[in-house]
DNA sequence: ATGATATATTGATAACTGTCAATAGGAGAG
DNA sequence: CTCTCCTATTGACAGTTATCAATATATCAT
């Protein structure tokens, strides 16, 4: 039983889809978003965007992140299938190598839905 | 061993600590990121973000999130905890009832964080 | 003190996640 | 084709997490 103050009163908005913190967000959009976030929310991914966004050819490739991130190579990989099912990194298959980029609009949307 | 192309150029970066993607992630930087994103990574929990920043008065009670999030009371208070582990929100007791608050600051903080 | 109500904590459980070793798949070199 | 190298997948395991029922704590009213 609600036994506070009344319903809460909502602002109104009429951003069609910038904002989401501006209105009240519905279990589907909620659930991508946070799936988007799951991306973000562990360091070694971090990391990895981190040296994405700092190379200067925008591209690395797998073999160079494995001895930044003192992670196995697999591991690498695990945490590269993770960022690119979110969307925010995409690998690229040139001859023996795999080379990754960041994509930032995908970064932007997330950057977006939490700007207040 | 690394058989690829050289060692990555990076880009210069003078900024002290706005955007964290422009430079290289410490580990100890990448773990405070994650843990906040951690709490952004999870639909019932940016329901309870969106909820907060609708609030006219800025400010809800716990027992006004129960109904619309649609889980159980000690689940609320739960990820009530999380957020406000993470700095996320605050929550302020007058009398029985707490009231919960949006702290837009940390939100900035990581919003800048994924700033490109 | 007693009772009622709001919130937090504990305990249990199922589901998910990060990690590495082992292995498989793909691509160029010989 | 075979060998080597780079990347991805599988399997196993430990650690974490979301959830609810039960219980505890806190506050106010009587």
């Amino acid at each position: 039983m609600r036994m506070s103050a009344s319903p809460v009163a909502v602002r109104a908005t009429d951003q069609c889809c910038a904002s989401i913190l501006a209105a009240p967000l519905d279990v589907a959009d909620a659930a991508e978003l946070a799936h988007g976030f799951s991306a973000l929310a562990d360091p070694v991914r971090l990391r990895v965007l981190s040296i994405l966004a700092a190379a200067l050819e925008g591209e690395v490739c797998v073999c160079d992140f494995v001895e930044p991130l003192g992670k196995s190579q697999p591991t690498v990989s695990h945490h590269l299938k993770v960022l690119s099912d979110a969307g925010l990194v995409e690998g690229d298959r040139r001859g023996k190598w795999v080379w990754y980029s960041l994509k930032r609009d995908r970064l932007a949307e997330l950057r977006a839905a939490i700007d207040t």
